[in-house]
DNA sequence: CTGAAAGCGCTTACAG
DNA sequence: CTGAAAGCGCTTACAG
């Protein structure tokens, strides 16, 4: 690493300026700003010969200078619980690869669900001065008084502050809604669901379109059938065994992420249960997983690659384009029910 | 949104700065900005008054400001193909983790493999100043005239280039030693590989250890046993019905990713065959899902979570300790085999 | 077509 | 214990 360095002259950690542009092509400072930037105000020959010594020297413009002085910043915030969930991976790939295509940098934070980790978060990417928030919130109370444009993903605050916030969403009423009918068609009686924590939003939805399905085919509802949780193929794996406890097959069991049914359907393996004859297992998101398993997962499909890709998208028109920034943003994508082995 | 913030006489956008806080205080910017940082020479009662006034006001640094004067950022950029892999996915985690209990934040940049757009993140990162980089390489080409401390993570450089670089990997090599051992010894004959691209130090490693092992066992290496290409399930898919093109069971593979032997074991199962009677499979990584699968995947483990730890602790080292960066570091974690089902 | 000057928000010698 | 001043690297009116 040393090497060609020192051949140049320059140690590690010292930068090019736009002086030493200027100083090698006998021009001010200014000029060479303007030069790099393809300003038309400055003649042919100068940039050719600035953008020559630019090139030369190695010059990388310093875009804290150059954010400070712009006041604004091309970098993205992104909160999530974790990054290594892979319904959030996803999402997460979908946010760089736009903000790349974009010009935008991607800081990244995770929560574990820990509102006071979103604070510490939040608080960091202010001092940041990111130009936008993208968030999942734990928390949305965390959110109140930032001064930068922010989009919640996945999930939406509900409750007195409904619509305060921007959001792009799946339908997930509509999503447990197909997940329980379906269940409800292949002729199980009773219906499970493994939902997520009772504080977002989704799970809030999902029961809304659970207790809808069941409602329509005439099956009263039962509180004991709902279990909350976090989204993790241990917890789907140990619901299931404390579901074991005290139902008896068949029935059906709708759970909220692909990774609880994965779960799930490991603890009905080891008690020799059969899929879908016994338990009928519908999962939710459609990772990719979900069509390489041994008994193939129907799931609920929502695309959080291109929740990733409309976050982006609007952020930067909410940054970019200031009277955007009065607009109120609300996006629900459809959700597509995936039938395969495990219904 | 606005409500509280308009009732502050703040405006989305307006940032409190020193000098709002100054003239509330009525004192000056350097007396402020001393009393932020605790500094030993401001009175007790100047720094409460004036740490009330930055509460109230909702200061929050301006570390782009910070970073121009100091001349060093938090920020640790993260260069790697795929942030939705889960392995590279923990790994991330890790990071993210370890870096924010230091007080960096995580820059994340993936490169899907391809050295031109690795080229575009590492100028991106350069421009953004970061105090440090944290590479999964593709091509090692593109690293060499970084100016900033840079730790190479998973793979490492080969060749005429050794050992210019920092790095912190896996010992790929005894990983497949043991994994065409085990599979040896549990009585196939034949024993294929599916390991990585050929351009990766990690695939090279992995071809010493399987010739070591087979070897040992006095079977001769055979070319035709070995496959390359990229880590996915669909990889890995491909190549075992390639390979029952080829071959008759029984026989061992071994496959450089859990998900290539994911992959694998979805081809086996539609072929009808027995895992592991017909075909022994033997993964690396030990991703989460490797123990939930039907048939629970033989694996080496690898921490990719520990990798990333020790990452950013290292690289935090070279940028806080100046005499620290001279030294060069080799780190080899040392994997350890997992015997599941699957072999 | 080009340059001198101001200023973004911060920190830190230096002076008192 | 406190303040005036310089300067980090950049951009942009303003003047010529």
């Amino acid at each position: 690493m040393k090497g060609i360095l020192f051949s140049m002259g320059m140690g590690e950690g010292e930068q090019v300026t736009l002086h030493d542009i200027a100083r090698e092509a006998g021009t001010s400072v200014t000029t060479v700003s303007r030069a790099l930037q393809g300003k038309p105000d400055i003649s042919e020959n100068t940039k050719i010969k600035i953008k020559a010594i630019a090139e030369r020297l190695g010059y990388v413009p310093n875009v804290q200078a150059r954010a400070l002085r712009l006041n604004r910043t091309k970098v993205l915030g992104i909160i999530n619980p974790d990054n290594s969930s892979p319904y959030f991976a996803t999402l997460i790939k979908g946010i760089e690869e736009t903000a790349r295509g974009l010009n935008y940098s991607v800081l990244v934070g995770n929560t574990g669900n820990r509102p006071e980790v979103e604070r510490e978060v939040l608080l960091t990417f202010t001092a940041m001065r990111v130009a936008g928030i993208l968030g999942i919130p734990t928390d949305v109370g965390n959110y109140y008084d930032l001064k930068v444009p922010l989009i919640f993903l996945l999930r939406h605050e509900y409750g007195n502050e409904a619509r305060r916030f921007n959001s792009i969403i799946t339908n997930d009423a509509r999503g447990a809604y197909f997940a329980t009918s379906h269940l409800l068609i292949k002729g199980k009686k009773t219906i499970f669901i493994i939902n997520g924590s009772k504080y977002f939003s989704s799970t809030f939805d999902r029961m809304e379109g659970y207790r809808k399905a069941l409602e329509e085919a005439g099956i009263p509802y039962n509180e004991k059938c709902v279990y909350y949780g976090e989204s993790s193929m241990e917890h789907g794996y140990k619901t299931l065994n404390l579901i074991l406890n005290e139902a008896v097959p068949p029935f059906g069991v709708f759970c909220s992420s692909d990774l609880i049914a994965i779960g799930a359907m490991r603890a009905v393996k080891e008690k020799k249960l059969k899929i879908p004859e016994d338990i009928s297992i519908v999962g939710n998101d459609d990772i990719e997983i979900a069509s390489y398993l041994d008994i193939l997962l129907t799931t609920v499909k929502h695309s959080s690659y291109a929740v990733g890709v409309l976050g982006v998208e609007h952020i930067v028109k909410l940054i970019e384009q200031p009277n955007a920034a009065r607009q109120s943003i609300k996006v629900v994508l459809e959700p597509e029910l995936i039938i395969r082995q495990s219904t």
